[in-house]
DNA sequence: AGCAATGTGAAAAGAATGTGCAAATTCATG
DNA sequence: CATGAATTTGCACATTCTTTTCACATTGCT
């Protein structure tokens, strides 16, 4: 299994820099030095973890990251120029699982690498499941049949089959859909995870979406 | 000597995940919801450690773990929010043994727990038997076969499991279980666990949860 | 035996979820 | 800017599941 990191930082020499360190630990980096493209390369190539510079020439580094958790796990660690651009990954979970503030010693990012890597070891998640998520399209497929979902469905399914087996509350589910801090009843996520199951019911006979009784919801665990 | 770890947490969900996880690690975890009463409760009742929120309602985290330094060295572990709230961790050494920065896992949490225990003092191996309970999940797994627990059920197998052999009265049980100290029978304790032990029985044969006559409940000790 | 504690099943009480509908909101378009 | 369609939201009621309690049976203890 290679050990393939993605790079993204538009700083060239940065990059470069990095590049040749992780190189020397090992793994095997790969560089892109804007955002507009990094989503494609990472549905396409499935790096085992992302290095992603928070202010990035083309789509900005946040979105990015929300981006690729519709549809993978991979774990991101997020690179701030400076102490005052922490201010924006405030806005609670962003889906990163670190972030490093510049400047620092390459030597430290490599330690955090491993260290995140170390953490989330055990992810035998070959992806290729029934369900696969189009983040662009706002489009899912289960056994080759498509769905077509509006955006709190889109973002309601991807966060639940994002991690499979795992219940969310319905303020878990809240807090992550409505980033913009909205009040919202938690029983409107019962309406969604309605029309939901309903859409899917329609190309997939099992039940894939599980209430937990005085817990929330979860998808179903393979 | 029991571990009792005192979680301050105002997040009320979050606080119960914390608590779980730290049961099921071995330890004796004690809820306080916001931070008037932390200080008198720790010198009431001196926890091996603590995890202490740093925006709580009533008193500051800041302000807690000062006051607290001025009588005792106990361990701190401060849990920040976000990540400008590091900054102001930063500048002095407010007496903090070490931070976690949300959002963390669980798993990372109790880590740290252990880390920071192993470095303040001696500590007793966690073990890990044919029962594994997975708090996110609220499912306890018994030689490889599933249960699916109700929320009560499971926090009644792991605070029990969380200390195989140790006899709990069912008062202790109930003080544990029902953190808003909610009023209910000792009978319903024996009902809970008749629930328990049939699921039980379905994917295991020998008895797991004792009776102590008079006393209370354990759970088999290995 | 006699008292106390626990096991058991059923039923009442309590909570959470499913469902259909209508009001509010958003969005594209004329 | 108005309009209508699509979406989102929240409610009221029905339904399902959980929690709690109780009465009675059984077991354990002295």
């Amino acid at each position: 299994m290679t050990q393939t990191i993605l790079i993204v930082e538009d700083t060239q020499e940065l990059a470069q820099l990095l590049n040749d360190y992780l190189v020397l630990a090992g793994f095997h980096p790969h560089c892109l030095y804007e955002g507009n493209t990094v989503v494609d390369w990472v549905m396409k190539n499935h790096p085992q973890l992302i290095l992603l510079d928070l202010m990035l020439p083309g789509k900005d580094g946040i979105e990015i990251c929300r981006e690729i958790r519709e549809f993978s796990q991979v774990p991101i660690i997020m690179v701030t120029a400076r102490v005052d651009e922490q201010a924006r990954l405030t806005g609670l979970d962003i889906g990163a699982d670190d972030y490093i503030c510049k400047p620092f010693s390459p030597r430290e990012v490599v330690a955090r690498v491993r260290a995140v890597l170390r953490r989330t070891a055990v992810e035998p998640l070959p992806d290729k499941g029934l369900l696969q998520l189009d983040p662009e399209k706002y489009q899912a497929n289960i056994n080759g049949r498509v769905l077509s979902l509006t955006v709190v469905e889109f973002h309601l399914l991807a966060l639940l089959a994002g991690t499979p087996g795992r219940v969310f509350s319905r303020n878990q589910l809240i807090e992550q859909i409505y980033q913009d801090q909205r009040v919202v009843s938690d029983r409107t996520i019962d309406s969604h995870i309605k029309k939901l199951r309903k859409k899917i019911n329609e190309v997939h006979d099992r039940e894939l979406i599980h209430s937990i009784y005085s817990v929330g919801y979860k998808f179903e665990e393979i």
